[in-house]
DNA sequence: TGACTTATTGCAACTGATTTGCAATAATTC
DNA sequence: GAATTATTGCAAATCAGTTGCAATAAGTCA
């Protein structure tokens, strides 16, 4: 957290009460704009939807938060947390596990077959998860 | 072709000939819709917005086509081949490249991991193609 | 072939997600 | 505390995708 607003300050970006507690709100388990917008909402904040995107293509381009898509309209935020890892989504009740899992093997593959330079991927596993199936 | 043709069929669909042309111009590249409406059209075949969406929803269901979402705003529509593969996506230009991986390896861990039903997956690597970096 | 049934199409209107413009506000700098 | 300027909130706009509906055409069957 004083990592993050030391990144703020240090690319000329104000660590501003909205966006403190935005960070407080954001979770390693990805969210809607929406959700993040309730959840602060349920803690008697209130800060407008423009603000929260706009705050999170921000942390996204510091590379603080990361923005998926899993094949619905919106798209989901989620903290950068230490350690990688990919997500199982329930395609019944849209339920996000997060995974970890180790894929140097084909990150290695990749290297090794294409002259394609990697910067990020995604793993996404679609399906039912234990309580819908 | 003619094997898409007899699912529709079977599944109590009509062979238009929208949907014969709309068929006609996916590839195994994914596409937005407007990319494949005027690749339609620089064939002067003209077709509605929504058709396109509803014939794409349609073979989604029947499992002919995979709808994906690179981290854009719209989705991207592909043919399913037969061969599963994954996508190298560049962020410069956006250009797509398909990479086959055997990714058994992964599958096999999530289901020994997790009681997750895993019935699909996507795999996406960004970075930078070859002609960008 | 020709009538019949009903899935599909095209167009217009609509919804939901995200973006943009701008004046008011507040975080940093001095 | 005053000055500078990034950020906020609100309204309006845009963009992707959906829905309703009357007109059309694919498949069926006599
Ligand atoms: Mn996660
Ligand atoms: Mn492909
Ligand atoms: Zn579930
Ligand atoms: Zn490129």
């Amino acid at each position: 957290m004083t990592n993050v607003s030391h990144i703020l300050r240090k690319t000329g970006h104000r660590l501003t009460k909205q966006r403190q507690q935005i960070l407080r709100a954001l979770t390693c388990r990805p969210q809607s704009v929406e959700e993040i917008k309730s959840a602060l909402l349920s803690q008697r904040i209130a800060i407008d939807t423009t603000t929260i995107y706009r705050t999170l293509d921000c942390l996204v381009k510091l590379g603080i938060v990361a923005k998926t898509r899993f094949n619905e309209h919106n798209a989901k935020y989620e903290l950068l947390g230490k350690t990688h890892h990919h997500h199982l989504v329930c395609t019944t009740c849209s339920a996000v596990k997060d995974i970890p899992l180790d894929d140097d093997f084909l990150m290695k593959k990749v290297k090794k077959l294409t002259n394609f330079h990697v910067q990020s991927h995604t793993l996404e596993f679609f399906g039912l998860c234990k309580h819908c199936q």
